[in-house]
DNA sequence: ATTATAATAGTCAATATTGACTAATCAGAG
DNA sequence: CTCTGATTAGTCAATATTGACTATTATAAT
């Protein structure tokens, strides 16, 4: 439902085209979902059918014919109850880079300390995309704390994990060691 | 890919037939992804067709006949891939309950505070059922632990949120008193 | 012994999502 | 002025996902 919200989020503060609505989630509000184009026009769409908004062709100067999207009664309705249900309500987010950690044991420890440090690096670069990043007014800027604060969370977390894996191949060295002599 | 990989993981490690595979996702990997039964037995079906399983029929005592899968060399190399792949990325999770947030201000603060304080208390129940939960083996301690981690820091966060919220609050309270004067 | 409820093991039609495309316009380099 | 690559605005066929169902077996309660 969350990417319902969104689309009838930005629609309450005004009339937007689709093109308009699917690049600004991508840009601005892509820790909350990830949203492809051809999803969003789908889900406008059907929100349409439903009698949420309402669709108006409109061309300005030679630029290609858009499709503006204005709420109806009956979508600032919905918008309301979606945005209730999911202030109170806790979906725990998903983390797909887990699926990995949990066959962690599938490799030595070596190899699995420099793929993490591969890891480790893009996430750096992410929260520094993130500190760098022009700051929003408002909600927005509520969200972009948010993902700061899991980002950190996750760094702090992942250099446990790789500190961990150094002790371990740390031992299994001794182990070898004390084997070879 | 993280549904792939979390099936071809488990695998790698027993054979194990359809139902048994999806329940086990569900119950202790539930952190990682969100699977749908069907979508399990549609990934089988689908690395099976591609050779990475094999499907057998097996019949224990009067239980419902099972489809058994067991990895392949080709399904080796492939958990192998993605393993990898999984490792040396990151990808940041996406937060459902953000969207919620980016349109706070379509609230009253009241409201907003009411309504943020059952997001707190179905967090705080799910971190006490994963505090409390029987502590798992090796690396899917890694996955509850890091999952409890970020379980923390969304207490804390939505704790801010909260705190400032009722700033706001109190501060509209105060012009609200002083234009009745 | 019988009924109700939960657990097991799936399937299927409907819905949602996406990669890869089209086609027009604009901005800058030469 | 014209060619190239980026941006805008969208579509479509193929793929992935899911709610709601079936059918059998175990388990507990009366």
């Amino acid at each position: 439902m969350e990417r319902r919200l969104l689309l009838l989020g930005l629609l309450s503060q005004q009339e937007m085209h689709g093109y308009q609505l699917y690049e600004f989630i991508e840009r601005d509000l892509a820790s909350c979902t990830d949203l492809k184009k051809p999803t969003a026009y789908y889900l406008l769409n059907k929100m349409a059918q439903e009698g949420w908004m309402s669709e108006e062709q409109s061309q300005e100067g030679n630029r290609p014919p858009r499709t503006v999207y204005r709420l109806t009664a009956k979508g600032e309705e919905a918008f309301l109850r979606l945005l209730k249900d999911n202030l109170s309500s806790f979906i725990p987010a998903n983390f797909p880079g887990d699926a990995g950690l949990a066959f962690l044991d599938a490799l030595e420890a070596e190899e699995a300390i420099t793929l993490l440090g591969v890891r480790r690096s893009a996430l750096v670069i992410k929260l520094e995309e993130l500190r760098s990043a022009p700051s929003h007014h408002g909600s927005l800027q509520l969200v972009i704390r948010h993902q700061e604060r899991h980002l950190e969370a996750e760094l702090e977390w992942l250099d446990e994990v790789i500190g961990q894996l150094h002790e371990t191949h740390e031992n299994s060295n001794q182990e070898k060691d004390y084997l070879n002599v």
